[in-house]
DNA sequence: CCTACTGTATTAGCTATCTAATACAGCAAG
DNA sequence: CTTGCTGTATTAGATAGCTAATACAGTAGG
């Protein structure tokens, strides 16, 4: 499905809950498509249960996920997409967080732009690997 | 000098660490030039010295700064860049966070991209208005 | 009904970070 | 020499966040 960085920065629900939002994004997942369940995808990424189930609950709160009780969570029918100015948001904090390591390892534009559409190549052809 | 966010996810010395470094990839601080003294920038910063401390001290042990012991800490007279294959890994990790989240919101790698310019141009203008 | 699966709630422990207070050692200038 | 500034070291405490363990509640299907 997709991997997970115990050792990262980032807190594994969020990488989870980002993660799912990408196959959505990517067309992966699509609406009705069932989810792993809470304790599968745990075994899967050798996580609690409770850390998948804190990102579930917050794609379900957020409209992404829809959860049938007793049968399993599935992408909602219509996927909340982000409102556009939140997504404007995250992008630009996003930018800002990269330009600012970029500029700090003195890395010009050119580069810090060229690495990203690495980064982009390499996350799809990931996830198209492993459908 | 530059700003810190507290709420951040990044710890305040690690903050503290990059933006110095910003500083110095900009050109802004120069070999030789004086940094604020711990207690001063805590102040300024309404910080904990020793949180300040931390971040001179990762300096220091990297080579970028120099310490006069009594006198302060100055921009090391050869400023240690990082090796190639530091800075490339640094800013792949970097990239592959960024294009991450850009594909959680479903933005495509043009939009990214423009995001990037723009706060490449935000964060180097910033800095000039300080400086 | 009962088993086996769903998601959910509660509690507890661990770790990282920040803050604070205090003390020490080196150098410069009055 | 004394005062006042440097960076450094140590210890302690408070807080926040993440993860783990465990128990609870709802539903489908034999």
């Amino acid at each position: 499905m997709f991997d997970i960085h115990p050792a990262d920065a980032a807190p594994i629900w969020r990488q989870i809950e980002e993660g799912m939002r990408r196959m959505i994004s990517l067309g992966i997942l699509g609406p009705g498509d069932a989810v792993p369940s809470v304790r599968e995808l745990a075994q899967q990424l050798r996580v609690n249960p409770n850390t998948v189930a804190r990102a579930y609950q917050r794609l379900t709160d957020a409209g992404v996920f829809a959860v049938r009780r007793g049968e399993g969570t599935f992408v909602a029918d219509t996927p909340t997409r982000l409102k556009k100015t939140e997504r404007h948001d995250t992008l630009r904090e996003a930018a800002t967080r990269y330009a600012g390591t970029a500029l700090s390892v003195g890395a010009p534009l050119e580069e810090a732009s060229s690495e990203l559409s690495n980064a982009f190549e390499r996350l799809t052809r990931e996830h198209r690997r492993k459908s």
